[in-house]
DNA sequence: AAGACGAAAGTGGTTGA
DNA sequence: TCAACAACTTTCGTCTT
């Protein structure tokens, strides 16, 4: 039902169902992030693999012999000048690539950890490099940096992680990300949307393990809430949290303010005051 | 015993002078 | 820049199921 959105919500259903598989992988990916690092530098993997083994000195030599120590055919000195030349300009290169790959697998290991889709991964991994190229990310934290680069790309395909999330498996202060995202709003000229319950109500459900007709109940009270002038400045998690409180118990598959304020991240007192204004302003039962 | 309720005090962010 | 303010949290005692 919901809306045009829906898509991407229920994408973001599958990367739910898909997560754990994709937060091992994540794992293994990070145990073995040195090779990967060095494959992904795009200069063919046995020479890179090769060259970090040998540790610090990155330059090939300038003895013309082979790794035997023999000395190299004359006819073949032209190519060792433009491998070393390659060699050269990787080095050149270094820092600030190197911190952009690195960067890109944080990313990749955030966005699993999440469920985070394959195209806002993309949008993320864009926003992390237009704000490098524009010096944003210097004298700060990289990691924070990718943190915030995730939160935004969630929030402009509207499927918004909290704050919360993304501080918790990232561990960057929530405070830091909300600053990051800001900074990059800002200087990026990226426009988002306010949150709204909506947003939400599709993956509290599915953590919730509640019916599609009970989200689309919950999306009913939602949508009266919005006629009755009772969303704005309140926590949208915290409404999208009651309508499904609401909405579990009504459908006959009641859900406790524990569970729900766990999921949600909100605490069962705002979920009490949420239902409360409901119930004054609210014909609930009209809506079943 | 578990869940729901609500009072009271504290926290962090927004707003308006 | 600072104080007032609303929303939210934490904590805790009490009532209900």
């Amino acid at each position: 039902m919901i809306d045009s959105s829906r898509g991407e919500i229920s994408c973001n259903n599958c990367g739910l169902v898909i997560e754990e598989d994709l937060i091992d992988r994540g794992q293994e990916w990070r145990a073995f992030n040195q090779e990967q690092r060095n494959k992904r530098t795009r200069t063919g993997a046995p020479m890179t693999n090769a060259l970090a083994d040998k540790g610090l000195s990155t330059d090939i030599d300038w003895k013309n012999r082979d790794g035997h120590g023999n000395s190299i055919p004359e006819r073949n000195l032209p190519q060792m000048y433009r491998i070393r030349k390659w060699n050269r300009k990787l080095r050149v290169s270094g820092t600030g690539e190197r911190n952009l790959v690195l960067a890109l697998s944080e990313l990749d290991r955030g966005s699993s950890k999440l469920g985070i889709p394959r195209n806002i991964r993309e949008d993320a991994a864009l926003i992390y490099r237009r704000a490098a190229k524009r010096n944003i990310v210097r004298g700060r934290s990289i990691e924070a940096m990718v943190a915030a680069s995730i939160y935004t790309a969630c929030r402009i395909w509207c499927v918004p992680r909290t704050l919360d999330e993304v501080s918790e498996i990232t561990s960057i202060t929530t405070k830091k990300i909300g600053a990051y995202y800001r900074l990059l709003v800002k200087e990026l000229n990226i426009k988002v949307k306010p949150t709204t319950p909506m947003d939400f109500l599709s993956r509290l459900a599915s953590k919730l393990g509640l019916s599609g007709e009970v989200e689309a109940k919950a999306a009913l009270i939602i949508q009266k809430c919005r006629e009755k002038g009772l969303i704005t400045g309140r926590e949208p998690t915290g409404i999208a949290a009651t309508a499904l409180y609401v909405a579990s118990i009504f459908m006959g598959d009641r859900r406790t303010q524990r569970d729900v304020a766990e999921v949600s991240g909100v605490t069962e007192v705002t979920i009490r005051n949420r239902y409360k204004e409901f119930l004054d302003n609210i014909d609930l039962n009209s809506l079943f």
